[in-house]
DNA sequence: AGACTTATGCGTATTGCATACACAAATATA
DNA sequence: TATATTTGTGTATGCAATACGCATAAGTCT
């Protein structure tokens, strides 16, 4: 059995901060590619999964560990994607919230960095695709799954959860039907704290119910067709 | 660069006959599970796409082609999936239409078969989760995609279309609902011939308007939530 | 101190779509 | 001719998405 393909993962990292949608690049140190920006990846071990792959690649190359992580994409259609030799990378799409948003200096820091969606460098290979497909994946993921848990910290406003919505999806919300909504799916539970922005009436700190929210995000939310 | 993991393409071909949900299978003729019945699939060629390889893989082993193909997931968490050596397989799922449903003798007519989804056999390697997964697509995707059109064939009976779904679906549907829904798509289109069956009233026979159909099975079914 | 600005929090009317359900039409068969 | 069988259509109800207005609680400006 001849066959000369490689396996490499590669994982698209959403982060979300400043109101903005941030995805995680790493700086080529070696090769051809040398210094051009790339999603973090790598090749696979013969003795690990899939999986493990990505984890141990993401601890590596930025020393983060992430809340959320699902196989996206197989990408290997073209022969040529990576100039070297023939490689097929299996894309995985993940999510950390703030807390975990940090990059460890375990390599250089510089190495690694977050960059906001509108502001991408030039990237190698076909990243640019596979980070277009990943954030289609993710607003979709928005409509039919309570994923802003995984983007935001413990506690939050209400108007976070709104403007990450308003953000990524890249449309208006009305507030109030936004609330109601939300409130409906009771994933979300008011603490008792309030705080206090710029100006304006003093906000209620939010916090997911993770019960529920597990729930919902294994069986989606709550819009299946019923012809019966 | 050091590796030793091969790249197989695995298809999961759904067709529909008899009011029932069938999908392909190979018997294998070489190696340690002869005699088995696993997927139609295997290697990728070092200078073919994975969707190449695939289509290539169901002309020589089903002498078939397909009406609608996209990639389903991708298998290599599990490093001793296969008893042999380590391969991640990327897998496919496939629709046909009954035009095309039938088996070209390429390879011995006995080597390929359809099989309804109630009644496999056992499978090789972890093909049973590839297709318990497959199905679960078909289903979820029946739900937000036109997809009837490329399992029924040209001209069809509204029942069938509706016993298709409830099939599938594996739950009752209401005749008249289900109807309406579909012809507020837009998608079906009455012809002007009848159809007589065994008895009662002659039905007529309808047909997919593909324009429609095609621009519904990229945009999904029009349910998006709209918070604005 | 009072008027104004800013952001939060809640309520109500409307509309459209999914559901539930009943009967008429057109054929075969007994 | 009556009965069974399958197809085809219509209407009432309820819930959920939308649209939209206003009160509340702060800071800010004069």
């Amino acid at each position: 059995m001849k066959q000369n393909i490689k396996v490499a993962v590669d994982a698209i990292v959403f982060g979300y901060s400043h109101n903005q949608l941030m995805v995680l690049l790493i700086r080529r140190k070696y090769g051809e590619l040398k210094g051009q920006w790339a999603l973090p990846g790598g090749f696979v071990k013969d003795d690990e999964g899939l999986d493990t792959a990505v984890v141990r690649e993401l601890q590596e190359e930025a020393g983060i560990s992430v809340n959320f992580l699902e196989q996206l994409y197989t990408f290997g259609d073209q022969v040529d994607r990576d100039p070297r030799f023939r490689v097929i990378s299996v894309a995985y799409f993940a999510l950390v919230n703030p807390s975990r948003l940090v990059l460890k200096a375990d390599t250089d820091a510089d190495d690694a960095q977050w960059f906001p969606i509108q502001g991408l460098p030039a990237l190698a290979f076909d990243h640019a695709d596979i980070i277009r497909m990943a954030v289609a994946r993710l607003q979709s993921k928005l409509q039919y799954q309570p994923v802003g848990f995984d983007l935001l910290p413990e506690q939050f406003l209400f108007s976070d959860l709104e403007q990450l919505y308003a953000t990524i999806l890249d449309q208006a919300i009305d507030r109030r039907n936004f609330r109601k909504k939300i409130l409906s799916l009771g994933v979300v539970e008011e603490t008792t704290q309030k705080v206090q922005q710029q100006s304006g009436r003093p906000a209620m700190l939010f916090r997911f119910n993770k019960r529920k929210y597990q729930k919902l995000q294994k069986e989606g939310i709550s819009f299946e067709i019923k012809f019966a």
